[in-house]
DNA sequence: GACGCTAAAACCG
DNA sequence: CGGTTTTAGCGTC
């Protein structure tokens, strides 16, 4: 049920690079609002899935969000390798280099 | 109405 | 100094 919160959410993520990532607060900021927690839940049920890389979406600390880290499913574990694939490193569910590649 | 999700600050040893 | 934990608030279903 994407709504006009997460819409928004959707495409500031469309607008990351490959190889870089980006922060739930960052996202929050940069569409004017502070919800980063309410955009923690949006990427969570993202509609979008292969055009909005929620995977790209990481904590302020560069670790790994809500998205993949705790349950490492195997569909998150593709995601991670994916994520390697486009040049951001993830180790123990933590993004190596965050700082570097964050947008 | 209830739940889940993150960030920040403060505290301790 | 570092690491960890708790509190608070937002939006969605």
């Amino acid at each position: 049920m994407p709504t006009d919160f997460e819409n928004m959410v959707y495409d500031l993520l469309r607008n990351v690079p490959e190889g870089k990532v980006t922060t739930y607060k960052r996202l929050a900021e940069r569409m004017g609002t502070k919800a980063y927690r309410a955009i923690g839940s949006a990427l969570a049920r993202n509609p979008y899935a292969p055009e909005v890389p929620c995977h790209r979406v990481v904590s302020s600390n560069g670790k790994i969000g809500g998205f993949m880290g705790k349950k490492s499913g195997p569909t998150i574990l593709k995601k991670q390798n994916l994520l390697k694939d486009e040049g951001v490193e993830v180790k123990d569910g933590k993004i190596v280099g965050f700082k570097s590649k964050l947008v």
